[in-house]
DNA sequence: CGTCTGACGACAG
DNA sequence: ACTGTCGCCAGAC
């Protein structure tokens, strides 16, 4: 299993309507401290083939994380949120303390 | 094997 | 609130 392939099993278990931290991923992959890695996880996901809700990771301020290279899905990951209930103010930001997937306790799921 | 490149987060000033 | 620094590491070349 590569460090990888981990983070997205984690990435695979945030319900609909709920969000979770790049850093929140990383300790729940046993990777404290290192939400990059969760990062450059996503970034080489292959959006359109996997089956990973990658829109539901945004960074710790409770907004989207925005990368040049990405393909023009700047938007999409906002809308396919909002599809899901979770609303945005002003700022692009979203209340993580209404949000924020608040994991089940069991190792095994 | 060396170098470069990335969806982060904590902290200092 | 904003800017820079540092630790973190897999894959492409």
């Amino acid at each position: 299993m590569s460090t990888y392939n981990v983070i997205y099993q984690i990435v695979r278990q945030i319900p609909k309507g709920r969000v979770a931290t790049y850093g929140q991923v990383a300790d729940l992959a046993n990777l404290y401290g290192k939400a990059r890695l969760v990062g450059y996880a996503l970034y080489r996901l292959d959006i359109s083939l996997s089956d990973v809700p990658w829109h539901r990771v945004i960074n710790a301020k409770g907004e989207i994380s925005q990368s040049p290279s990405r393909y023009g899905g700047d938007n999409l990951q906002r809308s396919l949120l909002e599809q899901e209930g979770i609303k945005f103010n002003t700022e692009g930001k979203m209340n993580l303390r209404e949000y924020l997937w608040q994991p089940s306790l069991n190792v095994d799921d």
